[in-house]
DNA sequence: ATGGTGGTCCAACCA
């Protein structure tokens, strides 16, 4: 199983970027977020003349994530218990066996924030739900755009982004909290290049300059993360003209 | 030190 994720930054805007990434790397399952699209508006037809299928919550402007898979996606899930949440952010669903979360994780604005309380709320009812989950499919990813550098080697400039949101204390204490169920960052089971990041902010010249952060993450269980034999950034999308902030990250698994 | 770009949708928000 070839699995990936990718914030897209609206669908509608990057749909060409996905299509022609799919027709190229053949995933098995790709995990979208920021869609930005209501679930009437989404373009099914783009993926199912690709023979995938697809699952979607979405909403007008903001947020919303989907699942795209050449195998049937069942049990499906789009709201974490015990949170009362409208925002989209989450699409849970199990494929071939295999419990896959797609997760967009607050931004957190800054730690001072209310946004910044509101993402450890979230990350803390994930980790309950998850938790809970993992008796019943003990083969279980999480993947999507975490928010979380998860140290500082995934950050351009530690020193400027020290205590920052996107790398605070307290929200690698929460990414930890999953890792403590026996979940494992598969990109860090293999050698990777220095500097290897998931997104570039657009202003500044970001991309350009490398000052990138890596937070778009691939988690497996216990059961699972021996089994994964890969895992990459491909860089080549955000190249494109008119490209997403984020480029896609890829694990591939055995089972 | 500040603000810079981009998406949505047309003012202001979110990132």
């Amino acid at each position: 199983m070839k699995i990936a994720t990718w914030n897209v930054n609206s669908l509608r805007v990057r749909i060409d970027h996905v299509i022609d990434w799919l027709k190229r790397e053949h995933a098995d399952v790709l995990a979208l977020q920021e869609t930005k699209t209501k679930d009437e508006d989404f373009p099914i037809d783009a993926f199912t003349e690709l023979g995938y299928k697809v699952q979607f919550s979405g909403q007008k402007t903001y947020n919303g994530v989907a699942l795209i898979s050449r195998q049937e996606m069942t049990d499906v899930r789009t709201e974490l218990s015990g949170l009362n949440d409208p925002q989209r952010r989450v699409l849970a669903a199990t494929v071939d066996g295999v419990r896959i979360h797609n997760l967009y994780v607050p931004n957190g604005q800054s730690v001072d924030s209310e946004k910044y309380q509101y993402k450890l709320g979230w990350l803390e009812a994930l980790r309950n739900q998850v938790s809970l989950e993992l008796a019943d499919y003990p083969n279980s990813i999480l993947l999507g755009d975490f928010n979380i550098a998860p140290e500082d080697r995934d950050v351009h400039d530690p020193a400027a982004w020290e205590g920052k949101v996107l790398c605070s204390h307290s929200e690698r204490d929460a990414l930890k909290a999953l890792l403590d169920l026996g979940f494992v960052d598969v990109f860090r089971s293999f050698d990777q290049e220095d500097a290897s990041y998931s997104w570039w902010d657009y202003r500044a010249a970001a991309f350009r300059r490398k000052m990138g952060l890596r937070i778009d993450l691939i988690l497996a269980s216990g059961s699972l993360k021996d089994s994964c034999t890969a895992s990459r950034i491909d860089v080549e999308p955000r190249r494109l003209e008119r490209p997403s902030d984020h480029t896609p990250v890829i694990a591939e698994f055995t089972v």
